[in-house]
DNA sequence: TTCAAGATTTCCT
DNA sequence: GGAAATCTTGAAA
């Protein structure tokens, strides 16, 4: 499981870095996880696609001005969920959306979990909402420490995946101006199990955190 | 006080 | 390809 520090960084980095690692759950005394394979970053007050863009702070996203390492979860459209993860230092408002997950355990129960339910397994989590619907994530688990808590963790997988990580623009932000082209939504190159087509462009060796904006 | 749009998904045409 | 579902938020009136 990482420590606090992995979390307490740039979310560009940590969005990299949370790419294969397993996302567990625990309901009932039933063991759900999944790997994680989509995630986008968002930046802190400047970003316009963020939630705490602007310096904004309500009840909602108050879960982003946390500590780094817990749960942000938030409901949206009226009637879906998305699981972000805190990063950076408290105080310092910027989040990892993990997008979409390939289940490894407990995919009997994730498809009963979902409402179509006859999902094929590529297709159970691969999105925000349907990943928490997935791993039945409601407001009940917004703010939980995932260091801590036995109903939500994180662990690094045995063996790190050998992936080819893409980039790309981050999905439904249309309104975020220039923020809509920066290159803040990361996956593994081809990966079935990703919400849509996956980011094309990749990720720049000497540069590991460049968005192909510039410093934010 | 009212309204429009959203870090989405599903169903219908 | 288009619309519905229907909570939260910020902006307009």
């Amino acid at each position: 499981m990482p420590e606090r520090p992995f979390f307490e960084r740039d979310a560009r980095q940590v969005a990299i870095e949370l790419l294969g690692m397993e996302l567990h759950r625990r309901i009932n005394g039933a063991h759900l996880a999944v790997r994680i394979v989509e995630t986008e970053a968002y930046l802190g007050v400047a970003d316009r696609a963020a939630h705490s863009f602007g310096g904004r702070c309500t009840p909602r996203n108050r879960a982003m001005w946390g500590p780094p390492g817990h749960a942000y979860i938030y409901f949206t459209y009226g009637m879906h969920h998305c699981l972000n993860v805190v990063t950076e230092p408290e105080g310092v408002p910027s989040a990892v959306l993990i997008r979409a997950g390939e289940p490894i355990e407990g995919i009997e129960l994730m498809a009963r979990l979902r409402k179509r339910g006859a999902d094929p397994a590529h297709e159970l989590a691969s999105g925000p909402a349907k990943l928490c619907q997935a791993l039945a994530l409601d407001l009940g688990l917004n703010g939980t420490d995932l260091l801590t808590a036995d109903e939500l963790w994180l662990e690094r997988p045995r063996q790190a995946p050998r992936w080819t990580i893409r980039c790309g623009p981050r999905v439904g932000i249309d309104y975020a101006a220039d923020w809509k082209r920066r290159l803040l939504r990361f996956a593994p190159a081809g990966h079935p199990h990703v919400s849509r087509p996956p980011p094309d462009r990749p990720l720049r060796r000497s540069r590991p955190v460049d968005d192909g904006f510039g410093p934010a």
